[in-house]
RNA sequence: GGGAGGUUAGCUCAGCUGGUUCAGAGCACCUGCCUUACAAGCAGGGGGUCACUGGUUCGAAUCCAGUACUUCCCA
């Protein structure tokens, strides 16, 4: 026993047998006869490092994986990454700079040659580190949404919904990023209350000396008005329907319209009209025919079109035209104001409503059946109420814009030339089409311009669980392989890819991509701040690996992350889980140090301890997987956690552990190792390190196979009344123990205990080895049934059962009334409770019998143990007197 | 502005279809222990009018309404 360290070392352990997993293959699915479970990851950023969102959502997927292999399922974790367009092409541009290479200089080849390298370099770090945590992924799976199969598939797609009407290009307003240059969704835009000043600001009505004040906390887009809008019914303006107004500074007479869509206790009630730099400003430029005057170039300046400070950034003309207008007496007042400020999720920088031609596609086309499959639960979400946030936005869903301004990324496969477009897979059919559409059959490729333009990430990604399998190509895996059984995320993508994927599946393989969809929380700081760079507050995750052990981490994360809640992170989760690991080891360290002794038979006490422990692993395993079932997966660990610890370690050992120097004989011996490697097999998802270890330390020397691969134990009912037998006998020694502390008597002084005879007692005195484990575990002299009514010494109830255990003590008698009185109280109240249910027809009427089984018991156990308590009382009286 | 959720021990949360041996878990806390598997431990213990108000009911942490506070989503 000397030789295994009083301490688990995971590094070496883990290394260990995570090579020895991947030697045997174990990771790796081919389709089968078995029935498949497959998840696919939600593939990190290339760019990205090992955080802790990461480490909780696929410690979840591993678990559920390694559960399912357990079970004998053909278990299919594929692994892959994102190429992630504006992040990717941010980085590779930083790291250019610091080279002194401008990206402005390159051609878009060579950019992509150095984005590439850079792809080849760190683009892979991530999934290695998920190795660390153990992640048993088919690593000969592993995708990229870049690489040839993934690419061909957003091609095909594009292709495809252009064909059928579902995709198409158009002019619109976009939330345009100025410092990246390119579009963004609306789900990259961060809004947030910010401080800024309301203008007003005086437009003079032309051929009149009156005026119409307006407000605006964006007067640098004065000079793209086009119109003045007002309220039909707002009487302080009727007089002016019909006239024009002249945009001050910048000369411009432009129509006073009227609409229903201002807001006439806003501001002045009077609202300048920007169509090219406001959504909605837009659609009243559409509904009343104005004109489009755009005032910014792509990276925020003023435009030539705008007439003022060209090529000034448009918040240092913010101020400047302000003041002008202040100096030409066109600034009636400004307040401060907080508004509603939309920023770049990647660079933080303002976003600018901006009118462009982008690609979009109908996403009105594809939601029904997306948004049936999870009103109906035909994909289940776990936790429910996610349905609500998923079907708020599916059914205002807006069309989705998939065009970028980058070149990281597939490059939009449109062709064109002249006036034409041509969408196609590639090149070559391009020109077929434009040969045949222009007539002219001498065009080569060199004719043809292709879009500039990529597409948005999430335009490969919402294939993922399809193209993963090649499923565009060829059905032979996506047959088996796909629906996938979960997928497992957090819930703030939910729209920009949960929703879309369920779309997509719908779409092209008229499936849904998955059964099931569990959400996990966001893991954030003890002040339930998101973690994030910016404020420093994740802590390193492979740090935490190496500290705590993959394991430790592991348990960390899980043990405090409800489905769908945030996990407050704190390093005491993970340390708490190095702690189990430590426990775990120092048991089967005592095991391991034990003499079986063929020639000695197992006492009863010995086999009542492991036909228990036999019973109860049964009902704790039947928990734990109906905790699967609704992915209750830190209820079904913590029950695991204090089987463990409390059952296993802290009774079951004690029971059986042989006195000092003595041999056990090797039937408990056997047991006791069988016992412990069930309880690996139940734990291993969780902790499939230590779990492995300790299993092959106990079966050096007899059977083969690896926990990773152990049946994982179904579980029962369990013997009901042995369980509650051994139930009442752990309240009674804990009674005993409590005993022994208030008074200060020492643990190895022998007490001996009566038991008030009764029906009970002696049903559970019957049960071989029972006498004995109460003997030994409470440290008793004897252990006798009695007709007597009281001894002197100690005297307690547990359950509706009287124990006394003998002691030539004094005993607090004014205290020991009060605390009696105290219980005879609560335990009126709980009689009169159940009697008033007795009582009451109702009741008795309506109530299913079983119910009232449990009443009646419970009333006959109350009323016992107010007989007991009110003897006690009157002796206890009469002792204070 | 529209919508969804939350409010249970000092902290983080369980508590499913209403029924007091269920007011629970983990952590934290207090007391006593270096009892040769484990001080990363052992034994014992104290903590809660289940946000507030009202209603339904024989019975409410659990259902309903309102109030307060709070989180989030969308605009």
């Amino acid at each position: 026993m000397s030789e295994i360290s009083a301490r688990y070392n995971p590094l070496e352990v883990e290394e260990k047998w995570y090579s020895y997993w991947m030697s045997m293959q174990y990771f790796k699915s081919t389709p089968d006869g078995r029935e498949p479970y497959s998840v696919v990851i939600p593939p990190p950023n290339v760019t990205g490092v090992l955080h802790m969102g990461h480490m909780l959502n696929n410690t979840i997927q591993d678990v559920l994986i390694r559960k399912a292999r357990q079970e004998g399922k053909n278990a299919c974790w594929v692994p892959g990454t994102d190429h992630a367009s504006i992040a990717t092409e941010a980085k590779v541009v930083r790291m250019l700079r610091e080279r002194g290479i401008k990206k402005a200089d390159l051609s878009r080849d060579e950019f992509l040659k150095y984005a590439w390298e850079w792809k080849e370099e760190y683009g892979g770090i991530i999934l290695q580190q998920l190795q660390k945590l153990g992640a048993s992924c088919d690593w000969d799976r592993t995708a990229f949404t870049m690489d040839e199969i993934r690419s061909d598939a957003v091609y095909k797609v594009f292709v495809d919904l252009h064909r059928r009407g579902k995709l198409y290009r158009k002019k619109r307003m976009v939330n345009w990023d100025p410092e990246a240059r390119t579009v963004l969704s609306n789900e990259e835009v961060i809004y947030g209350m910010e401080n800024s000043r309301l203008f007003h600001v005086k437009y003079q009505i032309e051929g009149t000396e009156e005026y119409i004040t307006i407000a605006t906390t964006r007067p640098e887009t004065i000079p793209g008005d086009t119109a003045v809008a007002v309220h039909p019914d707002d009487p302080r303006y009727h007089a002016f329907h019909g006239k024009r107004a002249i945009v001050p500074l910048i000369g411009r007479a432009v129509p006073i319209i009227v609409d229903e869509y201002v807001t006439m206790d806003f501001g002045t009630g009077a609202l300048k009209v920007t169509p090219a730099h406001d959504v909605n400003d837009f659609d009243l430029g559409v509904k009343h025919q104005l004109e489009t005057v755009d005032v910014f170039n792509d990276d925020g300046t003023m435009s030539s079109a705008a007439g003022i400070y060209p090529g000034d950034d448009r918040f240092v003309v913010r101020k400047k035209f302000a003041a002008d207008l202040d100096a030409a007496g066109y600034i009636v007042k400004i307040e401060d104001y907080k508004n509603n400020v939309g920023r770049s999720e990647r660079t933080n920088a303002v976003v600018e409503p901006r009118l462009s031609l982008q690609w979009y596609v109908d996403m009105k086309a594809l939601a029904g059946p997306a948004l049936d499959a999870v009103e109906s639960d035909e994909i289940e979400f776990f936790p429910k109420n996610q349905k609500n946030l998923y079907r708020h936005w599916m059914e205002n869903i807006r069309d989705w814009c998939i065009s970028r301004q980058l070149w990281w990324g597939h490059r939009v496969p449109a062709w064109y030339y002249g006036e034409f477009t041509f969408v196609a897979e590639n090149i070559a059919e391009a020109l077929e089409e434009a040969k045949k559409i222009s007539g002219n059959l001498a065009l080569t490729e060199a004719d043809l311009s292709q879009d500039e333009d990529v597409l948005d990430t999430w335009f490969s990604s919402w294939l993922w669980p399809i193209s993963v399998f090649d499923g565009f190509n060829s059905k032979e895996e996506l047959n088996y392989y796909y629906p996938t059984s979960v997928l497992v995320t957090g819930w703030d993508i939910i729209f920009l890819w949960v929703a879309r994927m369920a779309m997509a599946g719908f779409e092209w393989t008229g499936e849904k991509p998955f059964h099931d969809v569990y959400f996990t929380g966001m893991v954030r700081d003890k002040q339930r701040r998101k973690m994030s760079k910016q404020l420093g507050n994740s802590p390193d995750a492979l740090k935490l690996i190496e500290d705590y052990g993959a394991d430790g981490v592991r348990f960390g994360m899980l043990s405090c992350s409800p489905a769908g809640g945030d996990l407050l992170f704190d390093e005491k989760l993970v340390e708490q889980g190095r702690n189990f690991c430590n426990k775990l080891w120092n048991a089967m360290r005592l095991i391991l140090g034990w003499t079986p002794d063929p020639s000695i038979e197992p006492t009863p006490l010995d086999q009542l301890a492991y036909n228990w422990m036999d019973e109860k692993l049964s009902v704790i395993a039947l928990k734990v997987n109906e905790d699967f079932q609704q992915y209750r997966l830190s209820d079904a660990l913590m029950s695991i956690y204090s089987f463990i610890w409390d059952d296993f370690c802290s009774w079951y050992l004690e029971m059986v552990k042989p006195g000092q120097g003595e041999p056990i004989s090797e039937q408990c011996y056997t047991k006791t190792i069988s016992i412990f490697t069930d309880i690996c097999s139940l734990l291993h998802p969780f902790m499939p390190f230590i779990t492995e270890e300790i299993w092959h330390q106990l079966k050096t020397n007899s059977q083969k196979g690896d926990c990773m691969l152990s049946p994982y134990p179904k579980g029962g009912k369990g013997d009901e009344i042995m369980l509650a037998a051994i139930e009442h006998a752990k309240t009674l020694i804990t009674a005993i123990r409590e005993v022994r502390a208030k008074n200060g008597l020492k643990s190895k002084e022998a007490l001996p205990l009566y038991a008030k005879s009764s029906q009970i007692v002696s049903a559970f005195e019957k049960i071989g080895g029972y006498s004995p484990l109460v003997t030994k575990m409470a440290g008793l002299f004897s252990f006798e049934i009695t007709d007597l009514e009281d001894i002197q010494g100690v005297n307690f109830i547990v359950d509706a059962e009287k124990y006394f255990v003998e002691l030539q003590i004094e005993i607090d008698a004014a205290k020991e009334l009060e605390e009696k009185q105290k219980e005879l109280v609560h335990q009126l109240n709980f009689v009169d409770g159940i009697l008033k249910k007795l009582t009451n027809e109702r009741f008795v009427a309506g109530a299913p019998s079983d119910v009232i089984e449990k009443e009646r018991k419970k009333l006959a156990d109350g009323q016992e143990r107010i007989r007991l308590l009110e003897q006690e009382v009157i002796k206890l009286k009469g002792l204070v007197n």
